[in-house]
DNA sequence: AAACAAATACTATCTAGCTCGTATTATCTT
DNA sequence: AAGATAATACGAGCTAGATAGTATTTGTTT
């Protein structure tokens, strides 16, 4: 069977990810707290969403007492990267440069985005062509 | 109730667009004839991603005798730039910059696609301060 | 107009992700 | 050790997307 969504993760996983990312370590009661802030979700709602992260690779957790405690099992830059390429394969047909034309056309990126972005490829150019 | 996933469409449902983007007017059996060279898969399914999609508002559709002819709803540009903004949002919390970095560091660049992009930033650049 | 073939309509199943309630277990307190 | 409390385990329902089988309709052909 193929995998049904474009992409591996569902939103509440995705958000949850985050709020892991950012605090190194959390308890589910952290990560409920954190989404309490937005909206209404159950503690075992997110103890859910915390198992099956962890049941499909991207955190791990030990246990502290009675007490799991969760964090990144993979960096999170590797993660935004797969699904980034996911994207770029199943909606530009791996036309980077689509993607990236797309973007820069209708996002707003301030002078200094503009500017890093910039400086990026032309390292790129350097690497590639270390004359 | 939040929507389940990071992105309002499914794989399918993006082949199946791809598609009938390349095609301009589709009928079921075209999309199936297509899906054919690639993957087992029945007329009936293929019939239901296309009224789900025009459903959705992604395609319409006219009766051609009996046959439906179904075509894009929708520029191309305009699905493809909604479904990068969501990712953009959700997975980099809305930061261009960061995914313009993770895409330049990870995929490769043609020296011919970095000189375009060069020369689009430089337009934006041209735009944005025209002095 | 009767038969045929092509297309659709209808219905149904399966999985993943989201959500949560209830039951149970395990630690800590006194 | 008993009780309270915090956390987990288990199980269940719902929706969307993917898939497809069977029944029915509708043009078309003769």
């Amino acid at each position: 069977m193929r995998s049904k969504s474009l992409t591996p993760l569902g939103e509440t996983e995705m958000e949850v990810l985050h709020h892991v990312w950012q605090l190194g370590e959390a308890t589910v009661a952290d990560i409920q707290a954190r989404l309490l802030a937005e909206r209404e979700v159950a503690y075992t709602t997110v103890m859910t969403v915390l198992r099956n992260l962890a049941n499909k690779g991207y955190l791990h957790f030990e246990k502290e007492g009675k007490t799991y405690v969760y964090a990144a099992a993979r960096p999170p830059s590797e993660v935004q990267h797969e699904l980034l390429s996911g994207l770029l394969d199943k909606v530009f047909h791996g036309s980077a440069s689509a993607l990236l034309q797309t973007l820069v056309q209708h996002e707003t990126l301030s002078a200094e985005e503009r500017a890093d972005l910039l400086s990026l490829i032309q390292d790129l150019e350097a690497d590639d062509d270390p004359a």
